[in-house]
DNA sequence: ACAATTTGTTCCAAATAGTGGGACAATACT
DNA sequence: AGTATTGTCCCACTATTTGGAACAAATTGT
């Protein structure tokens, strides 16, 4: 119990790897691999091996480097398109993006870490990062802070434990206890702010998607700028918000999901 | 030597059942799963576990089935970033939807199969199969035989027997030889059309996008209806469309390259 | 040009982790 | 209740993985 060994054999160690490499956003040498890497020369070699020869990893004779497969993305459109709610939100998504004109996010929570599903642009987009797979911060995010105030207490700890709490901006929560305060005046009201807790100058107001028996699946939110808004003129948004949020949860109601 | 049997070990054991699991685009049993698979009970069941607690399953206790996981999202975003051409390509693409306004597709080919790894919608969307990670019929498609025709006799010849000339209309090539003459017109122009070859009533343009060698890393295509476009009023994009591969190639390029 | 160093690949005996027949439990059908 | 189907678990057997160390190739230093 001291130790969080969970390892699952020769596969979990496969896919630790492969999580290793995705965290370096670039081509990757075998020795960087190595160094990061609590396995010995010989094995890694014969690990790295086999993912390349089964397409999980690209090899580039030229410069000596590994990347993250093509495979990858095959598998990953299924899981997508089983496993996240995008598919049955997107008519809403549609619609709410329709009406509002500014820029909108579809996210679920992975072992603590926000998952972004899918987007819509504003009119006139502020140009961020994102796309469906893109992480967050859990702490620092309206559709993380919304998501975990609607966790099982179990859930919800566990998520916490993982939060970095790292400082992003001068008003980002950077303890537990601030972020549980902050969770149950969400789980109160059902609303969640960012306010420029991750980025100067962006703010956003989020609402959390609901199963049935009122824990969160999910999460969307309408991203703006302080120059553009304030956080009182994007309550104006919670209405609308929150009835698009119910209708995924209807929608969602036939649909099996992850604890 | 009689058997093409390349398996290497536990770990490509795993990623078969995942292949298997994306196969079925649905919530499945594991007895299903246990019918199309090679392996006895007891063995598949601990690969499943694994897979299961490494999030590249989700399992369902109310209606007992796997769906792949949202670790596979999560992964196949930097798969995304790393290894396919989107990324590079997305500037030029948006420029060229702008100018055309029909839906383009980019894409690449995984081991003989059309991979698509980009899109842009029509004004007027034309409903059918596509997004990021979808894939389709080398054979068939605009981009598949755009890059089938660019390629190295050796990687061509391997493509080729991997198609399974379907025919999915009565325009469909179902024989290589007839792919084969088709890809050598192509070879010479440079230029591939879709006459109605994988769905009645969809026509398309497509052209390759080339590396320094001459040979396809991708292909771009435009999409229309036989009611809003003809084979001949296409014709008048290849100009663009190849002005538009090409700058993608440049810039893929000088990714390769940076000092 | 030559040695020293770093980086990548291969070998093989020992150890470990995966295998699968079959027993058992939990549901679903008659 | 009885029977069939589906899912979980056990454990002796065995095949696969392991990793130290030797080797090869590419890079760097003098």
């Amino acid at each position: 119990m001291g130790k969080e060994a969970s390892r699952d054999g020769t596969v979990g160690k496969a896919l630790d790897v492969l999580d290793q490499i995705a965290a370096f956003e670039r081509p990757i040498r075998f020795s960087e691999i190595l160094d990061c890497s609590p396995h010995p020369k010989a094995t890694l070699y014969r690990l790295i091996q086999t993912l390349t020869n089964q397409g999980m990893l690209t090899y580039s004779e030229e410069s000596g480097t590994y990347i993250l497969g093509i495979r990858l993305v095959r598998l990953a459109h299924s899981a997508w398109r089983q496993s996240s709610l995008a598919p049955i939100a997107r008519p809403f998504l549609d619609a709410l993006a329709k009406d509002v004109g500014e820029t909108l996010h579809l996210a679920q929570m992975d072992d603590g870490q926000v998952l972004y599903m899918d987007k819509r642009n504003a009119a006139e987009p502020v140009e961020m990062f994102s796309s469906a797979g893109k992480i967050g911060p859990g702490h620092s995010t309206g559709v993380g802070k919304a998501i975990l105030a609607y966790m099982s207490p179990q859930n919800q700890s566990r998520a916490l434990r993982r939060q970095s709490f790292y400082q992003y901006t001068s008003n980002t929560l950077t303890t537990e206890g601030a972020l549980k305060t902050e969770l149950t005046k969400i789980a109160k009201t059902g609303i969640a702010f960012d306010r420029e807790e991750h980025e100067i100058g962006i703010i956003c107001i989020a609402v959390p998607i609901l199963n049935t028996r009122k824990h969160a699946i999910g999460a969307i939110s309408l991203t703006s700028t302080t120059t553009r808004n304030s956080l009182k003129s994007l309550q104006n948004y919670s209405k609308i918000l929150q009835k698009t949020a119910n209708q995924i949860t209807q929608a969602a109601e036939d649909w099996q999901f992850p604890t």
